[in-house]
DNA sequence: AGCATATGTGAGCAAGTATTGACAGACAGA
DNA sequence: TCTGTCTGTCAATACTTGCTCACATATGCT
């Protein structure tokens, strides 16, 4: 549970920019820069590589590259970090989290993208 | 859930300062303002004051005003739009996740019965 | 080799945010 | 009522962050 850890994760969350970017690659398989780019007309194509180099420093994300290319993928591990925090904070209503998730684990499946979050 | 309202609670909780002090009121069940920013020798008053505007507009703590003082208990609901977050990205390990939850609900009190009674 | 494609990086500017100090409001006790 | 305590808010300053432009790097194609 490294604090500087959990700082880099926290802070790259906080940009509604890069939770879209997250929610974007993980619809996905993988995404090429210039594919996520793509789908941010508002932001230029640099502002999205800045984004995405948080999004990796922070563990977030992971790349892989393939030539020219580069595909970006989201990384499961991190989710223990905030869970981790949200276990520490809401002991006391522990319960409805589990039972929150676990939820949205039944009707997710079926519904990928009906949860997705966009800012305009 | 809004998408701003979203935003208040990531960017709220991207300040490790305003982390600490959501766990510290997290760990009893009030704190006043001033018990709060006696714990941060490294911070003002004011600042913490400030900190504890944000997390109140952010819906993450509640005040309860009593002569003087105002004590302030963190609020269980806001939980969801992290959660909600966490699952429209990490669908493919939402298992993961969700046993993630279910460990940390076992291990920190007893009293996980209440959501098999809540979900039944 | 030469050129186009895909992507990252650094400088500089604009915008937002945190911190501090001073002041204000509400309340309790003498 | 007067004074001290607890707390919030406003204004000013310093810091941080995100965006764009120009340039660099790496790769593929002809």
């Amino acid at each position: 549970m490294n604090s500087s850890q959990s700082d880099a994760i926290f802070s790259a969350l906080a940009d509604p920019t890069r939770r879209a970017i997250l929610s974007l690659i993980g619809e996905h398989e993988e995404l090429t820069a210039g594919e996520i780019a793509a789908h941010f007309d508002s932001l230029g194509r640099t502002a999205v590589s800045s984004h995405l180099r948080i999004l990796r420093l922070a563990g977030l994300v992971s790349e892989r590259r393939d030539g020219r290319f580069r595909h970006y993928s989201v990384t499961s591990t991190p989710a223990d970090a905030v869970v981790a925090f949200l276990t520490s904070v809401y002991q006391n209503s522990l319960e409805q989290l589990a039972s929150a998730v676990q939820d949205a684990s039944a009707a997710g499946a079926a519904s990928a993208d009906r949860a997705r979050e966009r800012s305009a």
